[in-house]
RNA sequence: CGGGGCAUGGCGCAGUCUGGUAGCGCAUCUGCUUUGGGAGCAGAGGGUCGGCGGUUCGAAUCCGUCUGCCCCGACCA
C-alpha cells in the first residue's frame, strides 16, 4: 500500500474525549473515528487489524471443530420471552418495533437464536457433539460507554455455542474451548490470564474469563504463582483466618468521637490502625435491612454480599433514613452491638480482639470490644474482596492482585436454555434428553484496544506481529528529489510484496521526521529506510519498532530478515 | 439513572466574569526556500460560537430551556 493512496490522517494532538492510552492512540493513528457515544467507524488502517484478529479467531475455532454460521443481528421478542430474558435483561437490551408494531431487539448475545436453531435442527444424539460459532456485530446499550472501543455499545463478538447429550460431554466441549481460547490469545501475542468468574446474567455453573493484563484494566484479578490459582476478584474466596485469636486485654469503653464518621477519621482520632476497627454497613434486604460487618481496612464484595440470604439484589447501600431507623443514629456510627436486624461478620473479623466499633449513637464508638464477652461469638461468612498477601484457597501460597481487561469468557450453561425453550434430542435408548449447552465469547473489537494498552510507548503503538496492519514500512528519504532513492524504494516495495509481506510505502513528499513520527505512531514493527547515503554501499537501514538503534543491511539480508514475518 | 464537567473552523484551545469588528496553535491549499526526527517565510480557504426561546440599540458573552459529549458509580465481550 502506498501511503499517498491510503487516505490516512494522523493527529499530533490528543483528542479531548480520549482518557486511556489505547483510545488516544487509536484516534491519533487513525484506526477508528467516533460517530456517537459508543459507536465507532473502523477506518481502513484499523480494519486491517480487526481482520487479523478475526482470522486468528476463525482459524482456531475451525481447528477446534466448531462450525461457523451467521445469525441475524435483529431478533424477535418472542424468543426472549420464551427464555424469560425479555424482562430480565433490562435497559441493556436495545428494543425496537417494526412497521407492524411487532417487538424486536438488536441482539446483545445469541443464546436464544442458537437454541431455536438447535431445537429445529438437532433430533438425534448422533448429531452431537456440535459447536456453532459466528463473528458478528452486537449491541448492548451500556449505561456508560467509555474507553473508546473497549466498552462501546456496538461491538464485534465471536460467540460460540456447544451442544452435548450430557454433562460430561459439555465439560469436554468446554475444555476444548478453553484450549482454543488459550491458543488464540497466545497466537495474538498477548499476555493474559485465565480466571474463575461469576457467571452473572448469562447463567449456568462453571465459568472462566480470559484477561489481557494491563494496568488500565477495569477488572481486578487475584492470582498465585505458587499454584495455578487465578480468579476474578469478584469470586476470589477468603477463608477463616488460621491463627488463634488473642485473649482480650482491654475493657470495653464508650468514648466520644466527634465527627469521626469514616474509618479514616476514626483511625486518626484514636490513633490506631484500620485493622483494629470494624465497619458496619447497612444494606437493603429482601424484607428488612441487613448489617454487614468487615474489618475497617477491607472492602465489601458486592457479588458475595448478594449471595447472603436476605440481602437484596442488586446490592444497595441503605439510605440515611433507613440507617437511622436501624441504628437509631446518623450514618457513620453504626456498630454490631444491639442491632435488631440480621448481622453478618466477615471471616477476617474472626481473629480480632480489642477492636473498635460504632456505638449506634452519634459521635460515639466503643473501644476494647471482644467477641464472646461484649458481642456474641460470630458465625462468619465471606464478604470481602481479597487483598494482596491473602493466602490462596488451599493455602499453598499468597495472592497477588493484577488488573485485567476481559477479552474472553467461557460458560457451562447446562440445560438452562434448552429447558426454557424445549431443545432436546433422542438418545440411543430413544429417550428424550435436554441438550447440555456451553457458550463462549471473545470481544474481537476489544482485543484491538487491549493489545494497544499492553503494547505501546510514548511514541505510539507497537503492534504484536500477528496484529499489525502492515508487516513493514518503507521510508524513502527525499524520494521526490532522488531518482536513485525512488528506484530503490519502488523495487524493494515490489520485492517485499512478492514475498507475501504487507508493505506500507511512505511515498509522501514529506520530511523524514514526519515519516518517522507517523511510522512510530501507527506502530509498524519493521522499518526500512531508503536513502542515498546508504544506497552508496548498497545498504538499507533496518530498525524494529522496539529497537533503540538501527543497523544497516544489504538488500538480500533485509529480504531474508523479513521473509519469516510474511503473513501466512 | 445519580453526581460532576464541557460544547467557539478538521484537531487542541483562548475569548464569556465586566455585552460592542470572532482570535491563536496544529492541520489543509498555493508559491518560494529547506530536506535524516513532527521545517522556515509569504499568502489563502474554512466558524449560523451545539439547538430553540428571551433580555438588549447590540449577545459567543446575560437569562431560560432542550440536545450532545466527557469524567466518577452500578453493568459487561
Amino acid at each position: 500500500m502506498r501511503y499517498s493512496e491510503f487516505g490516512l490522517t494522523t493527529l499530533k494532538e490528543v483528542p479531548a474525549e480520549a482518557e486511556i492510552v489505547s483510545h488516544q492512540l487509536m484516534l491519533r493513528a487513525g484506526l477508528v473515528r467516533r460517530l456517537a457515544s459508543g459507536l465507532f467507524t473502523w477506518m481502513p488502517l484499523g480494519l486491517r487489524v480487526l481482520r487479523k484478529v478475526e482470522n486468528v479467531v476463525r482459524e482456531e475455532m475451525d481447528r477446534a471443530g466448531a462450525l461457523e454460521l451467521l445469525m441475524p443481528a435483529v431478533q424477535p421478542a418472542e424468543l426472549w420471552q420464551e427464555s424469560g430474558r425479555w424482562d430480565e435483561y433490562g435497559p441493556l437490551l436495545l428494543r425496537m418495533l417494526d412497521r407492524h408494531e411487532r417487538e424486536y431487539c438488536f441482539g446483545p448475545t445469541h443464546e436464544e437464536v442458537i437454541t431455536d436453531i438447535a431445537r429445529r435442527e438437532l433430533r438425534s444424539y448422533k448429531q452431537l457433539p456440535i459447536n456453532f460459532y459466528q463473528v458478528q456485530t452486537k449491541f448492548r446499550d451500556e449505561i456508560r460507554p467509555r474507553f473508546g472501543v473497549m466498552r462501546s455499545r456496538e461491538f464485534i463478538m465471536k460467540d460460540a455455542y456447544s451442544f452435548d447429550l450430557d454433562e460430561d460431554g459439555m465439560r469436554i466441549a468446554y475444555q476444548k474451548m478453553h484450549a482454543a481460547y488459550t491458543a488464540i490469545f497466545e497466537r495474538l501475542g498477548l499476555r493474559f490470564r485465565v480466571v474463575d468468574a461469576d457467571s452473572g446474567e448469562i447463567g449456568g455453573s462453571r465459568s472462566q474469563e480470559f484477561h489481557v493484563l494491563a494496568d488500565s484494566g477495569e477488572d481486578a484479578i487475584a492470582y498465585c504463582d505458587a499454584d495455578d490459582y487465578a480468579s476474578n476478584i469478584e469470586m476470589a474466596a477468603t477463608e477463616v483466618p488460621a491463627g488463634e485469636r488473642p485473649a482480650p486485654s482491654a475493657e470495653m469503653q464508650k468514648i466520644e468521637t466527634p465527627g469521626a464518621r469514616t474509618i479514616e477519621a476514626l483511625r486518626e482520632f484514636i490513633g490506631i490502625t484500620a485493622e483494629q476497627t470494624l465497619k458496619t454497613l447497612i444494606v437493603e434486604g429482601e424484607d428488612q435491612p441487613v448489617a454487614l460487618v468487615l474489618r475497617g481496612d477491607h472492602e465489601l464484595n458486592a457479588v458475595k454480599a448478594q449471595k447472603i440470604p436476605g440481602v437484596a439484589t442488586p446490592l444497595t447501600m441503605a439510605d440515611a433514613p433507613t440507617v437511622r431507623q436501624v441504628t437509631g443514629c446518623e450514618p457513620g456510627y453504626a456498630g454490631p452491638i444491639g442491632l435488631e436486624v440480621p448481622v453478618y461478620f466477615d471471616h477476617a473479623t474472626a481473629d480480632m480482639a480489642d477492636f473498635v466499633v460504632g456505638a449506634n449513637e452519634a459521635d460515639t464508638h466503643f473501644t476494647g470490644v471482644n467477641f464472646g464477652r461484649d458481642i456474641e461469638e460470630p458465625e462468619t461468612v465471606d464478604l470481602r474482596n481479597v487483598v494482596a498477601g491473602d493466602p490462596t484457597p488451599g493455602g499453598s501460597g499468597t495472592l497477588s492482585i493484577a488488573r485485567g481487561i476481559e477479552v474472553g469468557h467461557i460458560f457451562q450453561l447446562g440445560a438452562k436454555y434448552s429447558t426454557a425453550m424445549g431443545a432436546s434430542v433422542l438418545d440411543s435408548d430413544g429417550k428424550e434428553r435436554k441438550l447440555q449447552m456451553g457458550c463462549y465469547g471473545i470481544g474481537v473489537t476489544r482485543i484491538v484496544g487491549a493489545a494497544i494498552e499492553q503494547n505501546h510507548d510514548e511514541r505510539g503503538i507497537i503492534w504484536p506481529e500477528p496484529l499489525t496492519p502492515f508487516n513493514v514500512v518503507l521510508v524513502p528519504i527525499n524520494m521526490h528529489r532522488s531518482e536513485i532513492v525512488r528506484e530503490a524504494a519502488e523495487s524493494l516495495y515490489a520485492d517485499l510484496q512478492q514475498q507475501g509481506l504487507q508493505v506500507l510505502l511512505d511515498d509522501r513528499d514529506a520530511r523524514p521526521g514526519v515519516k518517522f513520527a507517523d511510522a512510530e505512531l501507527i506502530g509498524i514493527p519493521h522499518r526500512l529506510v531508503v536513502s542515498e547515503r546508504n544506497l552508496a554501499n548498497g545498504e538499507f537501514e533496518y530498525q524494529h519498532r522496539r529497537d533503540t538503534e538501527s543497523r544497516n543491511l544489504k538488500r538480500e539480508e533485509a529480504l531474508n530478515l523479513l521473509k519469516e514475518h510474511a503473513i501466512n
